[in-house]
DNA sequence: GCCGTCACG
DNA sequence: ACGTACGTGACGGCA
């Protein structure tokens, strides 16, 4: 344990703080804050105080709501005015989430942002998480006090007396500050910094505002495709105990497993840790002989749709906004990617019948639309910009089908004369391209042999020849330095790449080539949406952006801003960097998130 | 709490 | 000989 006044518990008595803090803030620069709740849910009525942190030896904490002690009943006044000084810069570990709580105590934090959980995360993006807990042990060789042990058996941090309270929560707001003082000069020699301040602290911003406002979600509409789904399940499940000549839980894989292998005798297929495999390739193998593993297939895609989406979103819905609200993490993946929880809305399906059906659920406010926007082979432009390849750059200049033309390459023929099957094939290619692809992969994704497929990608590392001598200077690069880095130079190391371990190596060159193409699309679309974002407020505009997934934005406008709107954001989306390659945006928009598709 | 499975880009 | 396409999150089953 780290000693020093910086963790001590404070030396004023908590009922004189407000005065420290309401007096002081002229003179204030930096300011470390955290909001102390019972949980972390940004919707739940349980805000209980901020502990704030202006320098060495002075953290202290103002209860608002805490049940024992001065309950301060004007504290969000005195904090409103240093909260919302923009001359006061706000230090914290994961600020979004003590944006979201304040401004339920409407409070608008401004002001410079340093958040210590992204720095954290810029610095080392493949580690599992970047709690205050792991981050103040690893920097400064401090163990913090866990949330839990100070909640003991009560139910909520509310009922924690003011004398254990008060030093657990200055102990947040200093060692978010400390952890400032430490990780700054970090970023500063890894070159993160512009990446910092330019793109992650103002996406802060962003994604508070895209998670408060949330989307619109027809819950009578579920409500109904949920009893018509489980009249399907049924009775797909009557058929399916029929043809397995016995009642089982279908959705157990060892039961499953059991009744296909043991008791039916069907020819088992590859393996998993456990037993026998019964994933979709599995059952589709067999399901051209067999009437079973089909409606298994069947049963399966719809139960998982009715479970995950169609049960579970209108429970998702908060009663004070009747919106779905997502959390954008910004400190989740190793790529630099957003990703989105509680619910995912980055994974709602589309690709079957019923997936348009939930789709049809997300829905515009009266008098607004759903406007869609998403980066046309985004990853893809982003490869042919690094590589330079003359054919890649020419395909995006003219504007022509890459992969029809990738095929016609394959294959010698004319692009027009390119078969369906054949540009399936080429499209395949160019995405096992994006993810560094073996023969066996290709293989598997194509159905065709090893040899076949070895063939394919020497033909096409053949024709792409700026493609081939960049991943390989990519790779080089990886071996020598141990990491590689966007456009925007985040960087992921990959600590396996020069590994005696065949498999572990082979993975760490995957991760090598793909990472600097999929981070670097994940900096541009969050360019994008802080441009866009901006915009929207300066011009005073009364749409508002909802969700992100990956390649595509959703705003949700009134119908008198569509216009406008597609011009701003396909103007903004379009030039979020100059590439050797034209950017393209493709838009749709309707009442519904499948009509704006 | 892990595993298998499967929804998305 | 060996396991194998990149990145996620959520569900139910089962120990």
């Amino acid at each position: 344990m780290k000693q020093g006044s910086l963790f001590d518990p404070p030396q004023e008595p908590p009922e004189k703080t407000h005065a420290t803090v309401g007096t002081a803030r002229h003179s204030l620069s930096e300011l470390a804050f955290d909001v102390e709740t019972t949980g972390n849910n940004p919707f739940a009525d349980d805000i209980v105080g901020i502990s704030l942190c202006r320098e060495r030896g002075s953290a202290v904490y103002i209860p608002i709501r805490h049940v024992h002690g001065p309950n301060l009943p004007e504290a969000p006044a005195i904090l409103k005015p240093v909260m919302e000084d923009p001359s006061v810069a706000k230090i914290g570990h994961n600020l979004k989430f003590d944006i979201l709580m304040l401004r339920r105590e409407g409070i608008n934090v401004a002001g410079p942002l340093f958040d210590t959980m992204v720095a954290a995360y810029l610095l080392n993006p493949g580690k599992p998480n970047h709690s205050l807990e792991d981050t103040g042990l690893e920097y400064l060789q401090h163990r913090k006090k866990p949330f839990l042990e100070v909640l003991g058996k009560r139910a909520s941090f509310a009922e924690v007396p003011l004398a254990e309270a008060v030093p657990y929560a200055a102990e947040d707001a200093a060692l978010a500050m400390e952890l400032k003082n430490t990780l700054f000069p970090l970023l500063e020699d890894e070159k993160l910094s512009d990446l910092y301040f330019t793109i992650e602290m103002p996406l802060i911003s962003v994604l508070a505002d895209i998670e408060s406002y949330g989307v619109k979600i027809d819950i009578k509409r579920l409500s109904t495709l949920s009893e018509e789904l489980q009249r399907e399940l049924d009775t797909l499940q009557s058929s399916i105990y029929g043809l397995a000549g016995q009642e089982f839980n279908i959705n157990s894989p060892k039961q499953l497993a059991k009744v296909l292998f043991e008791d039916l005798g069907l020819k088992p297929g590859k393996k998993t840790k456990t037993g026998f495999s019964t994933a979709v390739e599995v059952l589709e193998e067999l399901a051209l002989t067999h009437e079973l593993p089909a409606q298994i297939l069947n049963y399966r895609t719809l139960y998982k749709l009715k479970t995950t989406y169609i049960d579970a979103l209108p429970q998702l819905v908060q009663p004070a906004t009747g919106r779905v609200h997502t959390s954008f993490n910004q400190t989740v993946t190793a790529t630099g990617r957003l990703s989105s929880s509680e619910p995912n809305l980055q994974n709602i399906p589309i690709r079957t019948e019923w997936g348009t059906r939930i789709r049809e659920t997300f829905i515009a406010e009266k008098g607004h639309l759903l406007l869609s926007a998403d980066y046309s082979q985004i990853e893809l432009r982003i490869l042919a910009h690094l590589s330079r390849d003359k054919g890649l750059m020419q395909a995006f200049r003219d504007d022509v089908d890459v992969h029809a033309r990738t095929a016609s390459e394959l294959f010698h023929k004319a692009m027009p004369e390119i078969s369906g099957d054949e540009r399936r094939f080429a499209k395949t290619i160019n995405f096992g391209v994006i993810y560094g692809m073996s023969a066996f992969g290709l293989s598997q994704a194509l159905g065709i042999s090893p040899k076949d497929a070895a063939e394919f990608i020497q033909h096409y590392f053949a024709t792409h020849s700026g493609v081939k001598a960049y991943l390989d200077q990519t790779l080089e690069t990886a071996r020598q330095q141990g990491y590689v880095l966007t456009m925007h130079g985040r960087k992921r190391q990959i600590p396996d790449i020069n590994s005696a371990n065949i498999t572990a190596r082979q993975a760490a060159e995957r991760i090598a080539t793909n990472t600097p193409l999929q981070g670097t699309a994940a900096d541009l679309i969050k360019i994008a949406m802080i441009r866009i974002h901006d915009l929207i407020r300066t011009r005073k505009l009364r749409s508002r952006m909802v969700l992100q997934i990956h390649d595509e934005l959703l705003f949700e406008v009134p119908e008198d801003e569509l216009e406008l709107m597609q011009k701003l954001v396909c103007r903004e989306m379009e030039g979020a960097m100059k590439l050797s390659v034209p950017l393209k945006v493709d838009m749709g928009w309707g009442k519904n998130w499948a009509e704006a598709h």
